[in-house]
RNA sequence: GCCCGAGUGGCGGAAUGGUAGACGCAGGGGAUUCAAAAUCCCCCGCCGCAAGGCGUGCCGGUUCGAGUCCGGCCUCGGGUACCA
C-alpha cells in the first residue's frame, strides 16, 4: 500500500489542472456565471500565512462553484503601487519597479505551490502601464465629467526631509525617518467629487443584502448624513471683513447652553488675528505642529485661546459668548467653528472645566432629583464669571445645576428619548431631541436667524499624492493655459526609469527633464503635474479590469456585461470602509462616463469579510530609539539570535512594516500545499481574527495521512457483498453532504472540516461491505476537494472517478436519507436537564407526553403533584415546571 | 476620542432561544511492537468521596428555558480619510 506524499502528487495534478486549462474562465450560455474575487495582495515580497487562508478561503468557493456547474471567472493580479516600494528604494538602492516586479515573481511561485483555481491568463499588475494608462484615461473622462477638481488641502510635512509623509509616518508627531516634528502644510491637490454621491452610496447600502450589516453600519455612519442649523454669530468689534462667525450645529436644541465659540486655527479669523497678536501667532503655530489624523486630533490633549473676541447670541442680542481658537477644530469639517455645549457634550465639559467657563444646561434627565450643589472637588471655581451672562442673572444655580452632573457631562443617550427642557420650546417642556431640533430649526428660520441643513461627514476623496511610485495625474500645468488634461493619443504617460532615491519625497519632481512637456493646447513650453494617484484609486476598478484584462478601452463592453458584478468578494474587514467605498463611488464613475453598465454601480453583489491573523510585534531599537521590528521566526523564547531581548507589542495584523508575518512555505515545504489548505480552514471561523499559533500542522497533516490510509485499505480490501452496515453508513454519507455543502455555502469552512473529521472516523469504523465503502469514500473526496484538491484528485483517480474530480459534479444529499427513525429527548425540570427520552421521530405529543411523565426523574421532582406546566418542543426537548 | 466587531475548557473552537463544550490540538492511561515510528482504544470544564453544586468576560433584565434577546460596564481587535 502506498503512503501520502505530498510531494509527489501535488506537481502532478497541477498540471493535468494546467494543461486542461481548468480554470481558465470561459463564456458559456449553458451555465450561470460566477465571478468569484478575493483582494488582490500588495506584493510585500513574500506570501505570508494570512494570504493563505484569505486565498484559500476564496478557492473553496471557486472550486464549489465550478462543481455546481458554473461558469467560473477567479482572477489574480497585483495592487503594486504604493510607499513600501519607495521605502525599500531609499532603504536599498532599488528602484521600486525592479523591488516591485521581483516581489511579485516571487509571491508568484508561492502561490503556485498552493493549487489555487486561478485564472492567470488575467494577471496584471497596476503598476503596468498597460494598467494605469486606461487609469488615466478615466481620470480624463472624470475631469471632463466634472468628477475632479483642484482645491487645497493639509498635508503631514516633515521639515527636515522636506517630504510630504503619510499617517503611518508620523510617529508622537515626528516623522518616522527624520525625527522632526511634523507639520501642517497646505498644498493644492486633485480631489474626486465622491460627495455628489453622498445620499446615493447612503440610501443604496439598503440594496446590498448579501453584506455583513456591520459593513453597511460602518459605511452608514461614516458618511454621517445629519441634519442640523447653519446660522451665525455676529462679531463684536472684528476685524475688517470679520462681522460673523458661520457655525454647523446638528444639536440646534442646544444653543441655550452655548457658553463659547471655537473656531480652528486654519479659521480665515485666526489667521487674521494672528498678524497681530504674537501669542495667538505661537498658539497657531503650535497647533500646526499636530499631524493630520483624526486619531491624532480627538486624543490630544484640547487647548484654546481667548481671542479677547465676543460675540453675541443669536437669541439674546444681550448675551455675548467668549471667541477661542481650539486646536480640536479642523478647518475641513462643516465650517471650521462651533459652538461648545459643556453641559451636554464632554469634549466641550473638559473644555469649559479648564478655561472656567460657564456650564449652562439645557435639559435635565427625567429621574433627575438631586439637589443643587456645588461641586466638591473644585473649591476653587469662582462663580461670579457665570453671574457676567446678563440674561442668566439669577440663574447662576442653573450653572451649578450643570456642577452637579459633576466630572461627566450630560450627553444624551438617543436623540428619540424625551428630556425635560429647562426652557422649553414654543411652549413644551417636556419633548424628544428630535422634536426639540424641529423645534428649534423652525424658530431660528422663523426669526431669520438661520436654516436648516441636511450634511455629509463624508469629504471629497483626495487622490493627489507626492510620491514617484504611482499612477501619474495626466495633466500639464502651462503658464497660459493653466491646467490642460493629456491628450488620449499621448497616454499612458509612463513613469520615467532613470530615477534615483538618494533623497525622500518625490523623485518625478527633480527629474532633470521628465517634467518638460509641450502645452497639449498651445504648444508653449509647459510642465506635467508630478502628482501621482492615491494606490485607493488602482483599486477602485481593478475588479473590472479583470473581465477584459486586454482590452484597448478601460473595459470591454460585452465583457462587462457578461462578468459583472462580482459575485461573491472576499477580503479582509480592515477594507470595510475605505477600499469598498471608493470602489462603489468609483462604479457609479465608471458608469457615468461609460464604462461600466447601469447594473453595475453596485459592483460587489455579496460580501464576506475574513477577520485577520494576528501575531506578537518584535521589536529592539536604534541608537535614536526608533523602533526596528523582527520576524517572528528570527526571536526565540523573546530573544535574537545574538541575544538581544526584544520588546513585545501585543498582538495586531499582520503587515509587513511591523514584520510581523509568518511564512507559510515552511509548512508546505514540510507537509505539502493541502496540509496547508487545511490547516488554515480549520477550527477558525472565517469571520474571525486569529491569533496564529503553529502548533497543530503535524496533527493535520496526520489526519490527510489517515484519509489516504483508509480510501487505500477499501479500495485493495475484498468485495463479500452488501453488509448490514451499508444503511448506516450511507445515511451518514447524505447527512456529510448536506452539512459540508450548508457550510461551503455559509462560509463556515471550519464546520464543514469539522464535519469531514467525523464522517472519515465514520467510515474508518464502518462495517458496511465494500461497494458501499467505495461510494461514500468517493464523496469524501469529492467533499474535501475544494479544501484539499491534489490529494482529492489523487484518491478520485485511485476510486476509477470520472475524469477530473475538479471537474465532477458536486454530490447532492438525498433529503430522505436525512431524517432519523428514533430521536432522543432530553427532559429538563425547570430549565434543568434531568433524565432523556429516546422515541419514534414521528410519535404525537400527548404520547410523548405521557412518557414524561412516567420518567422516574419526573416522578420525583413531582413528588405526587401535577407539574405547573409541560413543554414539548417536538423533535427537540421538553421542560417540566414544577 | 469617535464608529464597528469580538470575548465559551489548558488551547483553536461547536451550538435555528431548547442536552453548553461537537470536531480538533495538547495532556493522561492502555493495546500493538524486541524497540520505535505509524496505528487503534479509553479518559479529559471546575468543585466534590458521593449525592450534588457551579459554569459561556462582569452586573442586571426578559423567558418555561439565555452562550444566543434587551440595558449598563470591562478587556481586546479593526477603522479613523496619505499603510494596503
Amino acid at each position: 500500500m502506498s503512503r501520502y506524499n505530498a510531494a509527489d502528487i501535488e506537481p502532478k495534478w497541477q498540471k493535468a489542472w494546467a494543461d486542461a486549462e481548468v480554470f481558465t474562465a470561459k463564456a458559456d450560455p449553458d451555465k450561470p456565471k460566477y465571478y468569484v474575487l478575493e483582494m488582490f495582495p500588495y506584493p510585500s515580497g513574500d506570501l505570508h500565512i494570512g494570504h493563505v487562508r484569505n486565498y484559500t478561503m476564496g478557492d473553496v468557493v471557486a472550486r464549489h462553484r465550478i462543481a455546481t456547474g458554473h461558469a467560473v471567472l477567479h482572477p489574480m493580479g497585483w495592487d503594486a503601487f504604493g510607499l513600501p516600494a519607495e521605502n525599500a528604494s531609499i532603504e536599498r538602492g532599488i528602484h521600486p519597479g525592479t523591488w516591485t516586479r521581483s516581489n511579485i515573481a516571487n509571491m508568484k511561485e508561492q502561490f503556485a505551490l498552493l493549487g489555487l483555481s486561478l485564472d492567470w491568463s488575467r494577471e496584471f499588475a497596476t503598476c503596468d502601464p498597460e494598467y494605469y494608462g486606461k487609469q488615466q484615461a478615466m481620470f480624463l473622462d472624470f475631469l471632463a465629467k466634472g468628477l475632479v477638481y483642484r482645491k487645497n488641502a493639509v498635508v503631514n510635512w516633515d521639515p527636515v526631509d522636506m517630504t510630504v509623509l503619510a499617517n503611518e509616518q508620523v510617529e508622537d508627531g515626528k516623522g518616522w525617518r527624520s525625527g522632526a516634528t511634523v507639520e501642517r502644510r497646505e498644498l493644492t491637490q486633485w480631489f474626486f467629487k465622491i460627495s455628489d454621491y453622498s445620499e446615493e452610496l447612503l440610501t443604496a447600502l439598503d440594496s446590498l443584502d448579501n453584506w455583513p450589516d456591520k459593513v453597511k453600519t460602518m459605511q452608514k455612519n461614516w458618511i454621517g448624513k445629519s441634519r442640523g442649523l447653519q446660522f451665525a454669530f455676529s462679531l463684536i468689534d472684528g476685524p475688517d471683513g470679520h462681522d460673523r462667525i458661520e457655525v454647523y450645529t446638528t444639536r440646534p436644541d442646544t444653543m441655550l447652553g452655548a457658553s463659547f465659540i471655537g473656531i480652528s486655527p486654519d479659521h480665515p479669523l485666526a489667521r487674521e488675528l494672528e498678524k497681530e497678536n504674537e501669542d495667538l501667532a505661537a498658539f497657531n503655530a503650535e497647533c500646526r505642529k499636530m499631524g493630520t489624523a483624526e486619531e491624532e486630533m480627538e486624543k490630544a490633549e484640547k487647548k484654546g485661546f481667548d481671542t479677547g473676541l465676543r460675540v453675541r447670541h443669536p437669541f439674546d442680542t444681550a448675551w455675548e459668548l467668549p471667541v477661542y481658537v481650539a486646536n480640536f477644530i479642523l478647518m475641513d469639517y462643516g465650517t471650521g467653528a462651533i459652538f461648545g455645549c459643556p453641559a451636554h457634550d464632554q469634549r466641550d465639559h473638559d473644555f469649559a472645566r479648564k478655561y472656567d467657563l460657564p456650564i449652562i444646561p439645557v435639559f435635565v434627565d427625567e429621574d433627575y432629583t438631586e439637589a443643587v450643589k456645588l461641586p466638591s472637588d473644585r473649591p476653587d471655581l469662582d462663580w461670579s464669571g457665570a453671574e457676567g451672562f446678563g440674561h442668566l442673572d439669577g440663574e447662576t444655580e442653573m450653572t451649578m445645576l450643570a456642577y452637579a452632573f459633576d466630572v461627566e457631562a450630560n450627553v444624551p443617550p438617543a436623540k428619540n428619548e424625551e428630556y425635560t427642557y429647562l426652557r422649553g420650546f414654543f411652549g413644551e417642556t417636556r419633548l424628544t431631541a428630535n422634536a426639540a431640533i424641529d423645534a428649534a430649526i423652525a424658530f431660528c428660520e422663523e426669526h431669520g436667524v438661520g436654516h436648516g441643513v441636511t450634511k455629509f461627514r463624508l469629504r471629497d476623496w483626495g487622490l493627489s499624492r507626492q510620491r514617484y511610485w504611482g499612477c501619474p495625474i495626466p495633466v500639464v500645468h502651462c503658464a497660459t493655459c493653466g491646467v490642460v488634461p493629456e491628450k488620449k493619443e499621448n497616454l499612458p504617460i509612463e513613469l520615467p526609469e532613470d530615477v534615483t532615491f538618494d533623497r525622500p519625497g518625490n523623485a518625478l519632481s527633480w527629474h532633470p527633464t521628465w517634467r518638460d512637456v509641450p502645452c497639449p493646447k498651445c504648444g508653449a513650453p509647459a510642465q506635467r503635474e508630478t502628482d501621482t494617484m492615491d494606490t485607493f484609486v488602482d483599486s477602485s476598478w481593478y475588479y473590472a479590469r479583470f473581465t477584459s484584462p486586454d482590452a484597448e478601452t478601460p473595459t470591454d463592453a460585452d465583457e462587462a456585461a457578461y462578468w459583472m458584478n462580482v459575485d461573491q468578494y472576499i477580503g479582509g474587514v480592515e477594507h470595510a470602509i475605505l477600499h469598498l467605498l471608493y470602489s462603489r463611488f468609483y462604479a457609479r464613475a465608471m458608469h457615468a462616463c461609460g464604462h461600466l453598465p447601469a447594473s453595475a454601480i453596485e459592483p460587489f453583489d455579496a460580501l464576506f469579510t475574513q477577520g485577520m491573523v494576528t501575531h506578537e510585534i518584535y521589536l529592539t531599537r536604534d541608537a535614536n530609539g526608533r523602533p526596528v521590528y523582527h520576524l517572528p521566526s528570527e526571536v526565540n523564547d523573546g530573544k535574537l539570535a545574538d541575544g538581544r531581548e526584544v520588546e513585545i507589542i501585543p498582538s495586531a495584523k499582520m503587515s509587513k512594516s511591523k514584520r510581523n508575518v509568518v511564512d507559510p512555505v515552511d509548512i508546505i515545504n514540510q507537509y505539502g500545499a493541502d496540509t496547508a489548505r487545511w490547516f488554515v480552514l480549520s477550527d477558525s471561523p472565517p469571520e474571525r481574527d486569529v491569533e496564529w499559533t503553529a502548533s497543530g500542522a503535524d496533527a493535520t497533516h496526520r489526519h490527510l495521512g489517515r484519509v489516504w490510509r483508509i480510501v487505500t485499505e477499501i479500495i485493495e480490501s475484498p468485495d463479500e457483498g452488501a453488509q448490514p452496515g451499508d444503511k448506516d453508513l450511507l445515511r451518514e454519507m447524505h447527512k456529510t453532504i448536506h452539512d459540508v455543502s450548508m457550510g461551503i455555502e455559509s462560509f463556515g469552512f471550519n464546520s464543514a472540516v469539522a464535519r469531514l473529521y467525523a464522517f472519515t472516523a465514520t467510515l474508518g469504523k464502518s462495517q458496511a461491505g465494500r461497494a458501499a465503502k467505495i461510494e461514500a469514500a468517493r464523496t469524501l473526496v469529492q467533499l474535501m476537494s475544494p479544501m484539499t484538491p491534489h490529494l482529492a484528485e489523487d484518491l478520485w483517480s485511485q476510486l476509477g472517478g470520472d475524469g477530473l474530480v475538479t471537474l465532477a459534479a458536486w454530490p447532492v444529499a438525498d433529503d430522505a436519507m436525512l431524517v432519523d427513525d428514533e430521536v432522543t429527548l432530553p427532559i429538563q425540570i425547570n430549565g434543568k436537564r434531568r433524565s432523556e427520552i429516546t422515541v419514534p421521530a414521528d410519535m404525537a405529543k400527548p404520547d410523548i407526553e405521557a412518557l414524561v411523565m412516567a420518567d422516574k426523574a419526573v416522578q420525583r421532582a413531582l413528588d405526587g403533584g401535577a407539574p405547573k406546566k409541560l413543554i414539548v418542543v417536538p423533535g427537540r426537548i421538553v421542560n417540566v415546571v414544577v
